[in-house]
DNA sequence: CATGAATGAGCATTCATTCAT
DNA sequence: CATGAATGAATGCTCATTCAT
């Protein structure tokens, strides 16, 4: 595995559209390396087998993700500011990548039980970013103080995946970007803030 | 498709054994038809296919969902009131059926994308419980009056389908009813209830 | 696993040609299916897996050949006209069933490791008999009484083995059978006999 | 082919030990590069394709063996003592490298025909040297008149090889040179000699 | 001479569905 | 209505060989 090849990022990203045009089920190998314009067997080369291709694309995506995320926080200072980058963040990158957004989305959710444990993993990462914004939140005043962070990080994610996923189900057909600030309201009145 | 014979529903229970013990893609047709304990080609005198039986799962799940909700939510005055039942009939629902927890949050969702719009169809009836009562809340003057409903009944959802997901994926180990009082808190606040 | 059926020995008669005429490693299932007269899918029902096609096949034919071995010795008094016979029915079973020579004789040893310690697991009822036929012959004095017994059968075996490889692989150009009392002389000599 | 380079040997030792060690199909050209210590284009330098490696493989082992039993032999007066000879360098060359052993006995025989073709027309150098210790003992009376050069070559070959494979099939568990003179009875007995 | 990244043909096995009984 | 034996399409991965450097 050399990570450092341009040839991993290449094929990391045809997967993203093979997985997109086709469905997950019918993203075969072959149309992965096909896209990527490589032999089937160079694949092998950078990944130990398919669903490592999975998880790799998972992990130099949310890595993408959390780092983005994480720069345009570092400036803010109240949580509430804070969290709105986030989301802005989330719904822009997702906006702005069609074949990721299907692929996070709708298509990797169908992989088998232990893929989705690995991808649930590499999502802690970005779990944790929310969390910081919570308890830094409860510490500043701007939450309530009696705010359970794991049911709060479970409403602010769920109420994100959720606002995507239906965007993406109906075919993307307004603008998500758009809904930030309302979606970033709901949240920030949910978790008690008294700043308005 | 004859769903007044017994064995129409016994299929689906079987189904959502098979699948909840085997996972989706170890739950073969096989593996249904043995556990409801007849011939695999007796299935088919019932269902179409094997996505039907998935669909037909939901649909009878749901339906009953639905009017398990319906009945608690009639008789509450307040659009609050009326969330919380909800929430806790959810949460109550899926506590006393292990089975079906395990098949609703982490296996059905393996499906693939065209099952999963037919079973997003189906959860519209599911849905549309949450947005009369954001709309019945909005008028009452509960829930701020430039609510967002989509929004919010997608952050109602959200939430409540992360709460879930993540109670099964720690493999039940709290209390999940448990959790319903503060769910509610959270999502009250997120839609600007001025009740506290 | 159902060794009842026509279609099991048919299936197992079919791998015979098959290999005999495609080599070992050019026998697929499909190819051994197809001779059958099968659907590829059907081996599946009668065998676990590929490999279990070939050691089926060769405990079906050793026993065939034991069986056979024992019955024509069952009437003979003395342990060198036990050996003639078995020499002779070995000879002549495989002179019988030129696809069973080619496969026993060539193919099947291309199989791997773990496959070979199977068949010569297999092989030891057939290695038992002549065991059997030296132990009488020492004890009635046909034989040298200091006669290593797993020696003498190492040269009965690899004898006859020998012999019948070289036949084959000089593509059966002469009689196998008029091979038996000169190969039968010199393995009677070998273990000392003194009835000339 | 460079046969005058030490790198020809080298690779040639370095396919010994990786068949040896990992089993014929599991022996790579990638694996008997990296135990050679070159890089796999280099093994192209010096031969044909991996079925040249064995053949030639083959030929270096048999062409040493053949001379060292010639060595021996060519001072021994009777065919008797020149089969002891044989025996006793067979057995003991053999004994003393185990991964030769392993893969003349067990390993290289999974070849497929073609490949068993050509390593038998190699064997001839060996099985001539038994030819003319035969007929030699039938010219000087050692050995019966009426022996059939051909078949007691098969026996002799056939017992000898079977003796050797079975010890190695027994992980060599018991002293191989202890049965030299055994095996040399047996031989000379089947071979008529009077000698005793 | 030497390298090693890239190639791409080839195959055992599963399982939803059918249909003769 | 019910059965279950039979079907056959579909795919991830290996590894001998090449060739640009």
């Amino acid at each position: 595995m050399n990570k450092s090849k341009p040839k991993y990022m290449q094929i990391i990203d045809a997967a993203v559209i093979a997985i997109a045009e086709n469905g997950y089920h019918q993203a075969q190998v072959s149309k992965i390396a096909k896209q990527a314009g490589v032999a089937d067997g160079t694949i092998y080369l950078y990944f130990k087998n398919k669903e490592d291709i999975l998880i790799s694309l998972f992990e130099e995506k949310m890595g993408t993700f959390v780092e983005k995320i994480n720069e345009k926080i570092a400036g803010k200072e109240t949580a509430a500011e804070k969290l709105l980058m986030l989301i802005e963040t989330h719904f822009r990158l997702l906006s702005e990548d069609h074949h990721l957004a299907i692929v996070t989305q709708l298509e990797i959710r169908q992989s088998n039980k232990e893929l989705r444990l690995k991808i649930n993993d590499i999502l802690k990462g970005y779990l944790s970013v929310i969390d910081r914004i919570l308890i830094e939140g409860k510490e500043t005043g701007e939450f309530s103080s009696d705010l359970d962070v794991r049911l709060a990080r479970q409403m602010i994610f769920g109420t994100i995946d959720e606002t995507v996923t239906s965007w993406v189900m109906n075919e993307e057909r307004y603008d998500l970007n758009a809904l930030t600030f309302s979606v970033h309201r709901l949240l920030i009145n949910g978790c008690g803030s008294r700043d308005k």
